[in-house]
DNA sequence: ATGTCACATGTTATGTGA
């Protein structure tokens, strides 16, 4: 079973570049962020057409979360606990195939300090308390989604341009490794511990052609689907093709 | 400050967010 997570930039501008991604890789489960799409503006059609089932919760102009399945996932939540008032569309939650998908779209947080980096730690801690209590349940449960984190030194080219950014604040970092340290695997960094691996360029400066990036998507795995997983990876060339996203999709290939 | 995208407004550019 492949679990993929995608931050598409757009899903009317990404469509072509969504499909044949789907058509080459075929993952059963894939989540995507930033739609950038109401939700009636959501190409369902062309989805289905391609042999997909899928949830989504959309917002014009920006965010937005699906989840496309080969068998129809059974929607659980469309948002975040921990804050009614809160109306970005930032998370969807279904069960599919006997496994809980959680797709994350993480506050990005800049500038910092201010009120969006405040937005961004208030909804880590919420991430934190819904994930607590999915694990408790010692459910399959899978957390996959852009969290807008580049979690260690590791996870970023060497360089201090991002010095001041969100993504790599330290604030930002251990919200993500108390986070992890719930219980949680980061399927990519387990099976490649010492590697450099990068799921975003940025349009600017020649990013991809530098292969100056960071790796701010990743994919937890909870207890019994970390004992399942067999590979894990990025699908580097997405991010080479015209028109492309400035992520690449991470992915995870679990037995069964 | 810059670089580059996508999207919305109601341009034929400009602002916003990433």
């Amino acid at each position: 079973m492949r679990i993929a997570s995608f931050n598409i930039n757009g899903i009317k501008a990404r469509l072509p570049r969504l499909l044949e991604w789907l058509e080459r890789e075929k993952p059963d489960i894939a989540c995507l962020q930033e739609l950038k799409a109401a939700d009636a503006e959501f190409p369902v059609d062309a989805i289905r057409k391609a042999g997909y089932r899928a949830v989504w919760r959309g917002q014009k102009t920006w965010n937005g979360v699906a989840i496309l399945a080969r068998k129809e996932p059974i929607l659980t939540r469309t948002a975040l606990p921990g804050d009614a008032g809160d109306t970005q569309s930032r998370y969807i939650e279904a069960a599919i195939d006997g496994v809980l998908v959680g797709c994350i779209y993480l506050p990005n947080g800049n500038p910092q300090p201010g009120p969006k980096f405040d937005y961004k730690l208030a909804w880590f801690k919420r991430l934190q308390g819904h994930a607590r209590k999915l694990l408790r349940e010692q459910m399959p449960v899978v957390l996959a989604g852009d969290y807008n984190v580049a979690p260690t030194e590791l996870d970023i080219y060497p360089t201090t341009s991002w010095d001041d950014d969100a993504l790599v604040q330290p604030a930002s970092r251990a919200a993500y490794a108390r986070l992890v340290k719930q219980g949680w695997t980061d399927a990519l960094r387990a099976l490649h511990q010492d590697e450099r691996i990068y799921t975003f360029w940025h349009y600017m400066r020649n990013r991809w052609q530098r292969n100056a990036g960071l790796r701010l998507d990743h994919i937890l795995l909870s207890p019994i689907l970390a004992e399942r997983l067999q590979d894990a990876g990025v699908d580097r060339e997405v991010r080479g093709r015209t028109d492309a996203s400035d992520h690449a999709p991470v992915w995870v290939r679990l037995k069964r």
